[in-house]
DNA sequence: ACCTATATTTAACAATTCCGTAATATTGAC
DNA sequence: GTCAATATTACGGAATTGTTAAATATAGGT
């Protein structure tokens, strides 16, 4: 889904219940977050020294360590200084609550999980690439306007809605004007890394673009592959 | 909820101290307000559902149900999505004010109570409410008229009443038009955080507008999302 | 508090669009 | 002119959305 060229958030799962751990790692994986698992904290600080996630869901009540004490070893790593934590716990309570803020909580989530919630939640706390992702929702070239707000392209006036792939594929070139990509360096940018699909695909969508936007803006380098200019 | 100056303001106290209610009812009854009264979480919750008050003003801590949790209880009643809820504490600890705000707080009080400052930001939050209806209360876009009063659509002179689902959807959808949201974007603005159904249901409702207003206002751009869109 | 009507959600199936492939035609470099 | 690379076309399959109906939940009236 989310392949904007921008590395995906890692998100490291602690809990003792493989039913909640699956839980979150469907939705968050939905939304593209990297995930990896733990299911009590010694487990917990292992795999983050190797997974080295951005953001940590950690739940309070654990066997062998509970999070509050996994969260302060963690903390004490110069790696996950400033590694976001969410707690995870069945009940509001207070004690816990000072506790886990004590040991530099970033926000805390009570038992029974709202997927939405929490997605929305993480996406809170990790928000940083928000303001590149307003930024990149326009990009005017030549006589075009390509709007990724509703997947439109004006060109000189006439506004068309493209189907996804076209309008992915012809972001991608405006947004590197004269520059010159081969089929397989497209189809990694724009169909992503893990799709394998036949080089030849990316021609059948270059016509179909061409169909809609004047000839001269996509121009073919035989042998070499597909660039995009405002030049006749 | 939305009450339009006409009705004086109805507001439902909550504190397990005696003492405070009778301060903060002879207050605001002193300023015309009609209130009830809880003296904790539960009966609050209970207290709520007949009274159904414009506003809230809630301890944080009370015996057998936190001023928090109620709150997120209310939150998941229609009938309270948009009543302001204020919170009071004895101090203003970080920790709750963080989730205070999460369960969608309009504003916090430390105690003690100061009454004429209480009573001006209570204003201040009603006075808020009926300026942003006023603004909110229509939209015009196309041939729709929207109007938020009555929760009726005007479409090209005949008018039609929906229901709220279908409402706020249109709504939301016109009042950001030309702008693609999918699924899980729709159910988070428009069913809320903390809501779980699974994202078909919007389109369902889609459809059932589709049936009601012309159906090229609304597009669907497939593998993106829907969009409100006034070209045919 | 009950009953009823209406709204909302779910689930199953139909329809549609889009994408990828392959087969064939055309281009352009040498 | 030859040949390899690209353009073009059309078709089948996969994925997404549309549609309907039945099951729940909610609201309104008595």
């Amino acid at each position: 889904m989310a392949n904007n060229a921008l590395p995906t958030p890692k998100i490291l799962l602690v809990d003792d219940d493989p039913d909640i751990i699956e839980l979150l790692e469907y939705n968050l994986k939905k939304e593209g977050y990297e995930t990896a698992s733990a299911i009590d904290g010694i487990q917990a600080v292992e795999v983050a020294k190797t997974f080295k996630p951005d953001l940590i869901l950690l739940d309070v009540m654990m066997p062998r360590q509970d999070g509050i004490e996994t969260a302060r070893q963690l903390r004490q790593l110069t790696d996950f200084k400033d590694t976001y934590i969410i707690f995870l716990t069945a009940r509001a309570e207070e004690y816990t609550e000072v506790a886990a803020f004590d040991v530099g909580a970033d926000d805390y989530i009570v038992k029974p999980i709202k997927p939405r919630a929490l997605v929305s939640r993480i996406k809170a706390v990790l928000r940083r690439d928000t303001q590149q992702m307003e930024s990149d929702s326009i990009i005017e070239i030549g006589q075009l306007i390509i709007n990724r707000t509703n997947y439109s392209v004006n060109n000189n006036g006439v506004n068309l809605v493209m189907p996804k792939k076209e309008f992915e594929l012809l972001s991608f070139l405006a947004k590197h004007p004269n520059k010159v990509f081969n089929r397989d360096e497209l189809l990694e940018k724009v169909w992503g890394v893990d799709v394998y699909v036949v080089e030849r695909t990316v021609d059948v969508h270059i016509r179909k673009l061409r169909e809609k936007i004047p000839e001269y803006y996509i121009k073919t380098l035989k042998g070499v592959g597909y660039m995009f200019s405002i030049e006749e």
